[in-house]
Parts: C-alpha cells; sequence; structure tokens
DNA sequence: GCAGTAATGCACTCGAGAGTGCAGGAGAGC
DNA sequence: GCTCTCCTGCACTCTCGAGTGCATTACTGC
C-alpha cells in the first residue's frame, strides 16, 4: 500500500535502503552498524537516509519490520500446509515431512539472524521483539495447535492440550538446534536439520499416538521388558 | 589460586569490580554499559579497574568467565543429582522431580539473564559463547546422556541415541521457557515453570517408556481407539 | 522545456564514552 | 615510623559515529 503519490525515486531509494539496511545490520548488529555503512551499502547518500527515515532507530525499526512482515507471509502459507495435514492418509509419514519442513524453514536461512538480532536488541526495541513473536512463532505455534485440537478431537491423537502438544512437537524436532543458533552464527547444516526433525517426529508420535503400544527396541539389550516403569531397582 | 604475593588492596578491589561489573553488564549489555558505570557502582576508581584489567574488552572477559565458572560448579552438582536418579525406585517421579529441578535452575535466577548477555555478544567475544555452551549447557546434557543411556542398557527405558534423547528432555521440559527468556527479560513463573517441566516429563516418558503400554486417555471423546495410527481418513 | 522536488556530496557540529596522566593520599609490609 | 605500592580524583585527549546545513545536481510530472 504505497502512499498517495510517491516520487518514484524516493519508492527506489526505500527499497535499496532497506535491502542494505537487513543485511548490515543482521551481520552487525544495532550499534555496531553505522549508517554510513548502510549509505554505502545502498549506493545512496546518507543524507538521503536521513530523509527518509528520520535517525536511525526508526531505520532500524522500519527494516526489522519488513523483516518480520516476509518471515509472517511465510509463517501463514506454512500454516496452511500444517492444516492440510489433517486429511493425510499416512499420519505419521504426514508429521514427519511437515517436520522437516517447519524445521528447515526456520533453521536453514535468514530466520536464525533475524532471531540473534532481535534478541541483541530486545532491550532497545522490546515492542519489536514482541512483535516478532505475535507474529512468526505464535502464528506457527497456533497452525499447529489447531490441528492437533483437531486430530484429539477425532481420536487420532492423545487428547492433551493443544497448545502444549504443539510447543512439544516444535521443541522436539528443533529445540536443540534453535537454542545453538543463538550462540552460534555457523548455521546447521540441511542434513542434521533433516535427521532431528524425523528423530524429534518420531518421539513425539511415539508420545502423543493413541492406541498403538510401542515394540520393544530391538537393539535393546537382555532384560525382558519389566511389567511396568517402576520398581526397577535390582534388589 | 590466587597469584604469588597479591596486595591485598587489588584482591578486595578485583571482588568489588567483578560483583559491579556483572551486574551492569547482565543489565545493560556491553556496548552500554559504560565503565563509569561499573566503578560507580563498583565504589571503585575508574584508573583502577583500567589499572587492574587494562581495557574494557577484559573486564568483560573476566566477569562473563566468573559468572561461566559460577554456572559450571553449578552444573556439576546437578550433574550428581541426576546421576543418582539412576537409583531411584520409582523412575518416573524421580523423572519428573529432576525435571523440576533442572527447569528451575535454568530458568529461574541468573541463568537467563546471563544466556541473553552471551548471545547478544556472541559476535563480539565468540569464545565467551563457545566457553558456555561447552561448560554448563553441555555438562547437563552429558549428565543426562549418561543417565539415559545407563538406564536402557538396564532395560528401563528406548535404547535409542543417549545423547538425543537427553536434548529430548531438556526441551520438553523448558524449550518453550528457554526460548521465551532469549526475548524477553521478564523471567517466567515458578508455577509455570514446574507446570512445563512436569508435563514435559510425562511427554518424555511415554516417548520413551518402555513395556508400558499408554492407556487411552480418558478426556478423549468418542471414537473407539483406531487400530493403528495411519488410515484414519474418514472415507 | 519548465517548475518542483528529491538526491547528492561534503563539511560540519555535537555528545559520549574509552582510555590516559598525574599529583596526592592511604593502607600494607617490614 | 618508613617505604613502597596501590587507590583516588580529576582533568584531559581522542576517536567515532549520529545527525545537520546547504549549495548543487538530476530526475519527474506536466
Amino acid at each position: 500500500m504505497p502512499h498517495e503519490h510517491e516520487d518514484p525515486r524516493t519508492v527506489r531509494s526505500r527499497a535499496l535502503i532497506l535491502d542494505a539496511a537487513a543485511a548490515v545490520f543482521l551481520e552487525r548488529g544495532f550499534v555496531d552498524a553505522t549508517v554510513d555503512q548502510v549509505a554505502e551499502t545502498a549506493g545512496v547518500a546518507k543524507r538521503t537516509i536521513y530523509n527518509i527515515y528520520g535517525d536511525k532507530d526508526e531505520l532500524f525499526r522500519a527494516t526489522i519490520l519488513r523483516s518480520i512482515a516476509t518471515a509472517d507471509r511465510f509463517s501463514a502459507s506454512l500454516a496452511v500446509e500444517v492444516a492440510a495435514i489433517a486429511e493425510a492418509r499416512d499420519l505419521a509419514q504426514a508429521l514427519s515431512q511437515i517436520a522437516v519442513r517447519l524445521a528447515e524453514s526456520v533453521l536453514i536461512g535468514p530466520v536464525l539472524p533475524l532471531r540473534r538480532l532481535l534478541a541483541s536488541e530486545s532491550r532497545r526495541f522490546p515492542e519489536l521483539a514482541a512483535e516478532y513473536r505475535d507474529h512468526a512463532p505464535e502464528a506457527v505455534m497456533r497452525a499447529l495447535a489447531r490441528l492437533f485440537g483437531d486430530l484429539a478431537e477425532r481420536g487420532l491423537l492423545r487428547a492433551a492440550s493443544p497448545r502444549l502438544t504443539a510447543e512439544h512437537f516444535a521443541f522436539l524436532i528443533m529445540g536443540a538446534d534453535l537454542d545453538r543458533g543463538m550462540f552460534d552464527p555457523a548455521p546447521p547444516t540441511r542434513r542434521r536439520v533433516r535427521a532431528s526433525a524425523r528423530a524429534g517426529a518420531e518421539a513425539f508420535q511415539r508420545a502423543y499416538a493413541l492406541g498403538t503400544c510401542p515394540e520393544p527396541d530391538p537393539t535393546a539389550p537382555e532384560s525382558g521388558r519389566p511389567r511396568t516403569g517402576s520398581r526397577a531397582h535390582p534388589g
């Protein structure tokens, strides 16, 4: 939604500046990034940035809000995919697929750097951190919660709290990498992400499946499965 | 291990400065904290800080390394508790207890602010972020992995990868709060932490229990438990 | 083409905070 | 008590980056 009649020069500058600002801020952080760097990267005069955005804070806000909006659109499309798997014939496989899809989209690409930046600046721009949380991650959680609530109603899954179930799903499939990503700028390998996602999805299904009794693990040594989990102390 | 013969005045100053620096850095972050603030908080001349630590970077390193060492000692003691529950009579309850203990110790108290600070400064001080990860969280993970490996060998738990199992446990019981804590400076309530930890521990046990068949959830509506998870499409 | 508006370049101010120099005071060790 | 070392206070320098003023240039809409 462009303003009334905007000078195309301004439109062009705005685009150049926001792209450059995203790159610079994501790489250096708010404090270490300088407006001169953004100007140079954008191929634009510093004065132009100040003409359009007023000051560095506003430039940052505009940049981040744009990134969040992108992540938001993306979450929305993922929510659709999530909803779709409620109809899947093979639920186990569908869950595994959505797990991989979700993990890859969060852990590979620009989301992790954005998260680092927002966390770093959550003191200075708490409203941006909140904005991010209310959109990207929450949107996904809501979609997952809706899915699990639906599946539970139809007797395909345990009927625990859908919200909690969604959290368990999300953190089982990518919790470790998500956490590591806050400290380590090197992104995880796609291979690792997929493996973790699939393993997490399996654990999730063991925890939340209904009516299936987990078969004893064939790799477990000796010990003819104790009847209950308690009273295992070898007296 | 104090150096050879240290002037007691220096020892005293050092202690005052590190305490003050921890407080100031944790509250403001590295860049927004000023050496003058640290000096004033410590009740010490700015010049003394420079005499002892040379520059702001070194002051920060010393401060953080001390915090990490504290967290480290703490992790070690927690590792002992973790190991102890391998002998527990009621495994389910022991796991739930250790879950609450672990979650509280990480989410309530100084760990979350430290994590935020380290994440914020991971670009400037990658070695500190790495140091932290190699000590505090990894120590706990190793302890958990040892525990689960042990339990698996004794046939009390699924024999999946102990390391992966440990991650699943940790992120089931506190993943959501851990993540939120990176963006939101308000600590979670103890009540919430305990509830999440217990719920996570339950899910974990459903996923990793051996030999127990999950009873159908009494709150689940209708639907006489489908025989398998797949082929659930009402068609 | 012409008028108006935006972008440019560049020199500039300003404030803040890191780090220093130094002279004098005070406690530690003997 | 004497000496030596550390701490103190304070004024100082330096650097760096945010933000401004302004005259000039270039593009846009008509």
